[in-house]
DNA sequence: AGTGAAAACCTGCAATCTTAGGTTTTCACG
DNA sequence: CGTGAAAACCTAAGATTGCAGGTTTTCACT
């Protein structure tokens, strides 16, 4: 009998990690043409190589497999959201929101993705809820963490909760995004958050003046 | 062969409203001990009296009875939303948002509820679809609706989009109720809901005064 | 009361997600 | 190199949703 390993490399060989990038690559092909209903795991195992079954083994649930395809489409967001513009008068946390959402406008298929993974997460008792959460968290922090640092370099005001208006700010563009879902894009999405965030940004800034959001609604689109 | 009959009632028996009551009951209370996904069609089939397909007779789907449900609970709520304050300063619907909000959040298990119906309606294949997108369409109508008011009275602004504004406070409600579930409920939701809303009224009354909205926040309790 | 069309409901079945178990492949370590 | 434990994968089966028929019950109208 031999003493566990602790220096392997967690739960993975190379052949799988290799499969895994493969299944998401195929279920977000299959997501983006028929949706995640209309999708059947039989169909994306067949795609990407292997038997229903041996599918699970990888993710358990479809939900599993819904959420590893939308922090994959999470970090590429991220990583596009590193050229986001810099702070110079405190705006900032507010000029990168907005750069965001266009980010995410930009992209077909990407909020109704959110729309949907945010809907498993809601159930506690769900796979998705504890991943969920924890990413909701982070996007908190930063978000708080940036206005911190205008009030530090004296732009924003000391005296408020900018926790909450961090969890505002979110709650804007999730429920705007699903109206937006829900209407079938009728609705001006980019529009109303900006004007939420133009409407924010006297009552945040030391020097109470008006703020032009509009030069951030269009990120270089590539 | 005989003519159609229009004056029927459309498309019911006394005894199959009857049953679809009982349904609606059934699944409530299971839906609210085990939650949605956890209950099965059969279990609720049987608790009412009758077989699996019986049941999908009322309900062609698990999504059609989850939104009958909601419907029930969205009319319960309106019923009590009847005693919501007058307006006499255009602050009147401000105060009728946040009150419903008091509403909502006062009935345990309403928000999980409604975040899991908002999922389901999400996707526009889903039966829960046309349903939901027209119950929201008839909300912002009479926010709206009640924003106007207030502009013909002469307390509010006539050059904002108050269409956009009444779109802006539900996805306020909406988002913050989503992260009120994910986080367990360890968020301020009517506290930050307050918020926005209070910071909403200067910017939208003439006289641009500020509001306090905090007398609103907790109804009737009885 | 009798009638007949629609509603109410059932038995049986197909598709899908998920689990249970066993078999083969990988790969760090001796 | 071998070795063996964990990962990767498969076959078989359970559970649940939703569908395709047919049968019984309701109830407005003679």
């Amino acid at each position: 009998m031999r003493a566990v390993r602790e220096d392997r490399e967690r739960g993975s060989y190379s052949v799988g990690r290799a499969r895994r990038e493969l299944i998401i690559d195929v279920a977000i092909a299959n997501f983006a043409e028929l949706g995640y209903t209309q999708t059947s795991m039989a169909k994306i195992a067949q795609d990407a190589g292997l038997t229903g079954p041996g599918l699970t083994h990888h993710f358990p649930t479809k939900k599993h497999l819904l959420v590893a395809v939308a922090e994959r489409r999470f970090h590429m967001l991220l990583q596009l959201a590193q050229q986001a513009p810099e702070d110079t008068d405190g705006t900032g946390p507010l000029r990168q929101m907005i750069w965001l959402a266009g980010l995410l406008h930009a992209q077909p298929g990407m909020i109704e993705l959110f729309v949907q993974v945010t809907a498993e997460a809601a159930d506690p008792t769900s796979a998705a809820h504890d991943l969920y959460l924890a990413r909701y968290q982070r996007v908190v922090d930063e978000l708080t963490a940036g206005f911190r640092k205008g009030v530090e370099a004296g732009h924003l005001r000391a005296d408020l909760d900018y926790d909450g208006l961090a969890r505002e700010c979110i709650a804007v563009a999730d429920g705007l995004q699903l109206q937006w879902v829900l209407t079938g894009g009728r609705i001006d999405l980019l529009g109303l958050i900006r004007n939420h965030l133009e409407r924010l940004a006297p009552a945040i800034l030391i020097s109470g003046r008006t703020v032009d959001l509009s030069a951030e609604i269009s990120p270089a689109r590539r």
